[in-house]
DNA sequence: GCAAATTAATGATTTATTCAAG
DNA sequence: CTTGAATAAATCATTAATTTGC
């Protein structure tokens, strides 16, 4: 296990040099990758299910590209063309019951046993397992905390009017405002956690404008803004 | 692969059922717990190294438990006996370069091959090159920022100090205080980012209380201070 | 009703924080 | 005090649902 390549006495360097050669041929310009290197050969069988249960052999969502680093502009967003795991009523069920049952971080053993049930109802891997306790974990803990701290104003009902030149209404996730070319009256959804706040005391409604800025202003007071303004698409 | 046991045609109660009877028999009294049941074979050669990749099959430091949950003050704190890695000068000279190189998260392929060569130079596993990768980024990320915003008072010198029943200062990363009851001086480590500010104007450091909550503030001007409270063990 | 647009939900990753071995 | 290990929080990204505007 492990030592799939057997590369005898090498230097540092090349051990360093071996592994940019595994990078995936991006020709993206980085002076270290190494498309031309010959493919390693990938022999072992055992290998691969190691992999993908949580490092995906799918490919990480940003490609690595080695020598970009977060300042670069490069940052490319691939994901590879698998798509993700989409769970079955059945799987959701079993997963929901082990979670009530108290199931919290399973094992790798538990999470191999899991996966190997769950697959009788439909496609899934141990990383899928994973990340359903982490997500569920966490998500239920925030909802527990959302229920704590009631919102601000009761859901549905009249939040703030903010005067405009184009009358503007929030209305629990909803905001009322009119056209401005005929008066129609429109209705836009919110973000069910944020309310509205206009940056400057206008809304512009025109079709050719892309994007309006707005401050929002969170409904539960537990949730912390962003630093910057949330720019909403008409 | 993953279908290590063939179960047929079991009922999703049983599916759940089936797993309980893995946990380990830790005679919590949790009533979930079913020591008796008859260990399941391991007859997977390969599926053992699947399960050491990332998720160590020595156990999460915290032990799952699966009844006892985040608020349960049972929460045991147990480490499986298994040391950890201690790596080798050659091992860390390599990783350093990997890094220089601009490596930030290998990939699962990247991690067995780097393992590979490392092993030459001392025990290693793939986890230990994942979590080496993850924390040096990290800690890197830490130095430069401490770099370009210089703490607000220079570090190891007084930040303030905390007018208590108690006296209390806090110095750097350390806080100096002394024992109610005999006026011994004891110190306490903090978390490297936060300073301490008592939400009350006491402190209590008796023995037996457990828990001390207090309020921290951030030392440097960037770091967004969390909802409530931290609290701190004694 | 339906296609396009938008939102909410949630799977998947990354980052921050904490703990404790050595 | 350093740093390996682990967990929790935050974030990103994709898909299912819902709403919109004919």
């Amino acid at each position: 296990m492990m030592q799939l390549y057997n590369m005898g006495s090498m230097k540092v360097h090349e051990v360093a040099r071996g592994l940019w050669e595994q990078e995936p041929s991006l020709t993206l310009g980085c002076k270290r990758l190494r498309p031309l290197a010959p493919k390693l050969p990938t022999d072992s069988v055992t290998a691969l299910d190691l992999k993908s249960f949580i490092r995906p052999q799918s490919g990480p969502r940003k490609l690595p590209s080695t020598t970009t680093n977060k300042d670069s502009p490069l940052q490319l967003q691939v994901r590879a063309g698998g798509s993700r795991w989409n769970p079955t009523q059945e799987q959701i069920g079993i997963l929901e019951m082990l979670y009530r049952g108290g199931m919290r971080t399973p094992n790798a053993q538990q999470i191999e046993h899991i996966t190997a049930q769950l697959g009788k109802y439909g496609k899934i891997e141990g990383k899928n397992v994973f990340y359903w306790f982490q997500n569920h974990k966490a998500r239920e803990r925030q909802k527990h905390k959302r229920n704590l701290h009631p919102t601000t104003t009761p859901p549905n009902s009249l939040i703030t009017t903010i005067t405009l030149d184009t009358p503007v209404q929030v209305q629990g996730k909803v905001i009322f405002m009119e056209r401005q070319e005929d008066g129609k009256p429109l209705r836009k959804k919110c973000c069910s956690n944020w309310g509205l706040f206009a940056k400057e005391s206008r809304w512009l409604c025109q079709e050719e404008e892309q994007h309006t800025t707005l401050e929002l202003f969170p409904l539960h007071p537990e949730i912390k803004p962003r630093s910057e303004g949330v720019s909403l698409s008409h």
